[in-house]
DNA sequence: TAGATTGTTAATCGATTAACAATC
DNA sequence: TAGATTGTTAATCGATTAACAATC
């Protein structure tokens, strides 16, 4: 039974789904049931059947889930497949890791270009990826229209630049300057990854005992 | 009432009190009431008060919350004061990327080491903290008895290396590998900072209307 | 067919919110 | 003193788990 609102808590499991039967796939697992992958990703049955029937019947009773098709279900559910334009503002050390690193083609986003203010960087190339100046930004959303922004640059510029980008039509940030960003125009999103936050979770349980 | 138990939802709000009270505190402010920060925060006064109570009686009736007292006591709790010793293991762009840009010191961590297995990067040094040989990694930890480990390593070494490091001591795992660890050691912990999971949740976003 | 496992409904558990007496 | 705001208890809401008929 499709649900209308997905509540916060499945969506943030999707993509550990999706991580897991990435992991499967790759393995050559053909076929899993609720109980195995559960006990693989330490939480029950239950809630993986519950979780998957939000957005539709994906098993088949009697042998579980192709893991192939569930795999490409949930890519499906997450918009790996909506091919978005991504832009990375802020080519320094961590801009500069995530695009020698991480690997965007595979969650479904294109990046062609990243924009700092260094005239060291601007003009160069990381991974296919041309560094261009900041003076270029607005033309270039303007020709290209990506939609969503990685934001490596210095705290105090952050929460500002935002709103130029949201001017400009950008509708997700992917944050990873350590404030909280916010906008009142509609239909635009922020993930912001917290670094601080992590490491003091884990500081918080080390600290006792 | 301080409660036995503490659960995962009022730990993972705790960083993000933190970083509000130190905000406010850098901006000058001296007292804050729960729904004030409630609202500066987005959550209800009820359950900051709630959260609170766990660990004890922070507040004042009619007054509300002295900002400063408020933030070193959450500090206490998160344990930033505990001067905890940290290793850093790959120096590639992301383990640079922290060495140069994360304030370790600030939450509490003391780092003087990290470790690679490039002779490009052995003996050089970032921020002071000195790039040394994998090799010297069993005698540093036997030696500096470090709790802490940041992980910023190809994916296929993080599980061996990690076991490794269990055996040398090592308590607390701050996990950028794309895989999930474990241990059936008691009293390790592991933070994984999955970057592709907050990407996919913002794709998730972004992908309906 | 018999066994396995789904999707879904119902029961339980826990987390959030509301209310309020206590008191600064 | 009067107003404000706490810490805590009780009420509500939502998320997780258990159970089971349906069926491959």
């Amino acid at each position: 039974m499709r649900k209308e609102r997905i509540s916060d808590a499945v969506i943030h499991r999707l993509p550990r789904y999706y991580r897991h039967l990435n992991d499967l796939y790759s393995k050559g697992v053909v076929r899993i049931s609720s109980s195995s992958l559960g006990a693989k990703m330490d939480i029950t049955a239950s809630q993986i059947r519950q979780d998957l029937s939000c957005f539709g019947e994906f098993g088949q009773q009697g042998y579980g889930y192709n893991v192939s098709e569930l795999r490409a279900e949930i890519g499906h559910i997450l918009g790996i497949d909506h091919g978005h334009r991504l832009i990375v503002i802020g080519a320094g050390h961590l801009g500069h890791a995530l695009l020698q690193n991480f690997d965007f083609q595979a969650v479904g986003f294109q990046v062609d270009s990243a924009f700092d203010v260094s005239p060291d960087l601007i003009g160069t190339e990381i991974r296919g990826v041309a560094i261009r100046s900041m003076d270029e930004l607005a033309d270039y959303v303007a020709a290209f229209r990506p939609e969503v922004a990685v934001l490596t640059v210095p705290q105090d510029q952050a929460q500002p630049l935002a709103a130029r980008l949201i001017d400009m039509g950008i509708r997700g940030f992917w944050n990873f300057t350590n404030v909280e960003l916010s906008t009142d125009v509609p239909g635009v999103f922020f993930e912001d990854v917290h670094f601080v936050d992590t490491l003091l979770t884990l500081s918080y349980r080390i600290s006792r005992q």
